[in-house]
DNA sequence: TTGAAAGCGCTAACAG
DNA sequence: CTGTTAGCGCTTTCAA
């Protein structure tokens, strides 16, 4: 049933290198021979063999992408833009989702067996040291995506910057007693966002007490969620009611906890963003519906550009290691209070 | 650099048929050979090659799923759902994205190619006979979810079933001048739901016109999309307006497409449900904030069944084809005006 | 129990 | 231009 090359030769009466070389396009086949070969190609309706192909040839055409599933639609979004840029190129995509630690290290694993994958994308997560030793001894590609190593090729969003500028603005509209909701800091985003949100009220003079920076109290999902932020909005509530210098507005880590935030202020009656304006970090698809002021963060294109660094690095494997940063922009839309046309009612 | 079992054989003073024993168990080892053995394995840090095993053994332990980005939530839980088995399973999973017919074709060529994966699952894309009779042909198990074909294992949900139940809703409320949204009817769910909204309708003894099943202009996305609801609101707009018996309810083909109508109705002050009621389906995580009434599809144990039917059809190749349906569940939020409360705000 | 050897199906280098 | 041959790295007989 299975047609190999040697069929192939056998029928139309060559041998198996000629069979080949009309296969993959060499140019030393007369034509009537590879006019016979290729009907006989046709008729016999031949496949190559994935494997054999790749063993022979030590290519395989197919990349990783290492992908934490956070928050759906962020990653599904850099996910499209990874797999729409690999069918472009020709190459299979593996996916590997990753729920919790233990998967990481299995899937990292797993990528670096040999002759299975051409290179890797790592989205969001952190490379343990061992393995970044082992990549380099492969010299397997490694693509890293909002998180960061010196040694290899880095596309990441300047989320300090992009903390800076949301809180700025919250500055600019007049509020000068701000709290943040995190994400907690083990995640190098998360960090990197407190950072930036501590350097815009410095820059500002703008003082605020420890507790203002309110952490989320589980791990899950390193608390980029919607409960971490329902949970972290009841923490802020007290210090919004307080008579004495209550804070007016925050900057919450990601869209799904700003999600978090703007449902339960509904709950306890507090008017978004009247009584706390809020910009968040992301915009993802539901940033829209809740009508929430963040900072877009270009999904789709760091996902594609992933592929294109790996292809890149197929072209020339020793080159330097390129980083490449996207800087995030502000979207204005009702909840930081701005843009005050008509009430904000909460969906 | 890279270490085969050449090396370990020459290391550990054995042959390298002894080595492959150890590595794969075989009892034929002896305990003093085999600790030897293993130890090299260790210290050279061996890692087989992924490839070469799977030319020799004949199998990838890899699967492909076909997936279209019809809309992003729907498939998105779909794809978890796959993606979490497959890594229980120990299974790779090769994700090909379809976003337009020639693309699909692609990705069933490249499924098929020998060597490449053990099975495939399609999701919600008819299977041209062409390629139905190729996998066949190369006994290549393919796991059809949303779609049919009597020749393989299927995962359905039964959109028929959905459609009436939904419409039935409807007129449980008291409507009798219904209309449909619908999408393409080149794809077969929207073509069994329509087919369950006439059986709602004829059972009730409820007539409409024909114009009253509004079909999408464009054929992207199959219609499955925000823009054909908008296009398909105005397009139903004069029905709901005329004095004469109007349309007071609408069956929507999909969640996505009933945001657009939505959206569409508010735009034009038409009051969602007073004016016009609507049932749409799916269920996807947006329907939640435009409390849209719908049916529910069990997105994520699609997926994850899909798995599970393939692993089967691994172990027993044979067996006749399985049909799994799935009956969608209705959920009654304030789209459709049974549950009213306090007024439907459109968010 | 173990080593040698024959594939698995293909590519590429090497003679003719 | 073409056929032959030697790998690619592993599994699996088949003798020993």
């Amino acid at each position: 049933m299975r047609v190999t090359i040697y069929d192939l030769a056998r029928e139309a009466g060559v041998g198996i290198g000629t069979v080949s070389r009309c296969l993959n396009n060499h140019p030393n086949v007369s034509a009537p021979t590879r006019a016979r070969v290729l009907s006989v190609v046709r008729r016999l309706n031949y496949q190559p063999h994935a494997y054999a192909q790749r063993l022979a040839n030590r290519k395989t055409n197919t990349v990783a992408a290492i992908i934490p599933y956070f928050t759906s639609s962020f990653f599904f979004q850099v996910l499209q833009g990874v797999q729409d840029r690999a069918a472009e190129a020709g190459l299979d995509l593996i996916l590997y989702g990753v729920n919790d630690p233990a998967q990481k290290e299995l899937c990292l694993r797993k990528s670096l067996q040999r002759g299975k994958v051409d290179g890797v994308m790592l989205f969001s997560l952190k490379l343990p040291v061992a393995y970044a030793e082992r990549f380099q001894q492969m010299g397997l590609p490694l693509v890293l995506v909002d998180t960061f190593d010196a040694a290899f090729d880095s596309i990441y969003v300047e989320n300090r910057e992009g903390a800076q500028a949301a809180t700025g603005h919250l500055l600019s509209l007049g509020h000068r007693s701000l709290a943040m909701i995190s994400a907690h800091p083990d995640s190098d985003p998360a960090r990197d966002r407190i950072d930036g949100f501590r350097d815009a009220l410095a820059a500002a003079s703008v003082e605020i007490s420890a507790d203002q920076i309110i952490l989320p109290g589980s791990h899950r999902l390193d608390g980029f969620s919607r409960e971490a932020g329902r949970e972290a909005f009841q923490a802020l509530l007290p210090m919004v009611r307080r008579s004495e210098d209550p804070v007016t507005a925050a900057f919450v880590a990601s869209d799904v906890q700003a999600i978090g935030v703007v449902e339960a202020a509904r709950d306890y009656g507090v008017s978004i963003p009247d009584d706390l304006a809020v910009v968040s970090f992301d915009d993802i698809e539901l940033a829209q519906h809740y009508r929430l002021t963040t900072m877009r963060q270009p999904m789709y294109e760091m996902g594609a550009l992933a592929i294109e660094r790996l292809v890149q690095r197929f072209g020339n494997p020793c080159c330097e290691a390129s980083v490449t940063s996207f800087r995030p922009q502000l979207v204005i839309r009702d909840s930081c209070g701005a843009a005050r046309k008509e009430p904000y009612a909460t969906p």
